[in-house]
DNA sequence: ATAACAGTTTACTTGTCGGTAAGCAATTGA
DNA sequence: TCAATTGCTTACCGACAAGTAAACTGTTAT
């Protein structure tokens, strides 16, 4: 009941000999990522993975050439899903509100189902060679523009107010990632509850701009233990 | 002009002697901080730290017993600050909107200059053993916790619309916690531009409850995939 | 001068773990 | 029936890094 051995993420289609190879990279991967989870990439040997299949070390070498090969496939599932889920969306005929809501929705989806994935991609990531790294971090980037883009077409359209779509879609893209760090299905939070909660976060967020600027000027809008001056680069 | 050694946080009072010796923990703690910034906890060796510091490996283990125990002074350093920060703040007797206001800018203002540290706190905070890992995560918990029941005395005052504290502290933490993961000095955004956005993002999020249920119920509020049922557990 | 001590280094041990070579067993194909 | 191939295991290697013992050097105390 706690989980099917998952979806078929990477298609294993055509003969069954095939079949059966995918399935069994997947098991390493699925296991392998429980484990990265709870004792971290480096703590984890291929041993200890191999025990946890109730196989052997080289075993795992005919599925995957080197452990850092294993955890670039972890991270890759786990960018990957998440940017399947906001592309599908943000392809969708629907005003710019209702594909950020179906887009919140179903990003939460992946991470409940998948957050393992998720967390080993966020803390692992640097363990990867240089360039799979950039591969990786090029998929984040790809995450960030699409959710940028869809703020901006909103707050053209009118549905949103937003002062800088970029800004925006960073902070709303780690109130969510945020949910994969802390989220646990033994805690006291139904994924219903911290679904629409977030929502209601996210909504808040989108409609920044409409909002007081009206408080009290006494307080300074910057710390100023440390003058900073604002020397936004640009190019 | 990048950065003075670091402002004395462990306060080293007393002779000159114990003085020195504490700046030698500190050094050590900063280079071996950047090192596993960089590099990763388990990646890097105390050799390599030694390196960096122009000494040898044993000379780090007359300040340190172990590497795992250098790892806990940073986590510790890491969380700490940010917890002197806001309860410098909470303290304060002033209205919770600006209390509010402050927390976010000190905390900001400590992710800034420290974020070497609470990067390395919130990555490698599984690398420690299970007494000093407890210890770590209390103090987060009381971070959260201390947030929270500022969050819920400006609602109870009106400043603040707030459905859920406990879950609007944990969004609020993430939002500033994630600045700290991907900040750069080199980046675009200046300190001043990150934190006044910040800022706008928060206080959008304190005043979630006074907005829209009106939209159109024609979409499901959660991801219909999977029927779950809201079953938040109390106890 | 010299004994004692603090602070640091040189040189070493030891365990661990990623990775591999070679063998073994079951299945397939002729 | 006997290759040949596939799929996995047993048994190993080499490297590397945490941790330590002992020596070395300067400084203080007598």
């Amino acid at each position: 009941m706690t989980s099917q051995p998952l979806p078929s993420v990477t298609a294993s289609s055509g003969n069954l000999k095939s079949e059966v190879s995918d399935f069994k990279r997947r098991r390493i991967r699925e296991e392998a990522c429980s484990l990265f989870f709870e004792r971290g990439y480096e703590s984890t040997t291929l041993d200890a993975v191999a025990q946890a299949l109730e196989v052997t070390k080289p075993f795992i070498y005919s599925y995957y050439s080197n452990k850092s090969d294993l955890l670039y496939d972890i991270c890759r599932l786990g960018i990957e899903l998440s940017l399947e889920a906001i592309q599908g969306v943000a392809a969708l005929d629907r005003p710019p509100s209702d594909r950020l809501r179906k887009v919140v929705e179903s990003v939460l989806a992946i991470i409940f189902e998948y957050r393992k994935f998720i967390v080993v991609y966020e803390r692992e990531e640097k363990n990867l060679d240089g360039t799979k790294a950039r591969e990786i971090r090029d998929l984040r980037k790809l995450f960030d523009h699409q959710l940028a883009d869809l703020l901006t077409e909103g707050d053209r359209l009118g549905d949103f107010q937003i002062v800088d779509p970029v800004l925006t879609a960073t902070t709303i893209g780690g109130m969510i990632t945020w949910v994969a760090q802390w989220y646990s299905p033994e805690g006291k939070r139904s994924r219903l509850d911290i679904t629409n909660h977030t929502l209601m976060m996210v909504e808040a967020v989108v409609r920044a701009r409409e909002h007081k600027q009206d408080h009290e000027a006494t307080i300074t809008p910057v710390n100023p233990l440390h003058p900073i001056r604002s020397q936004t680069q640009r190019k």
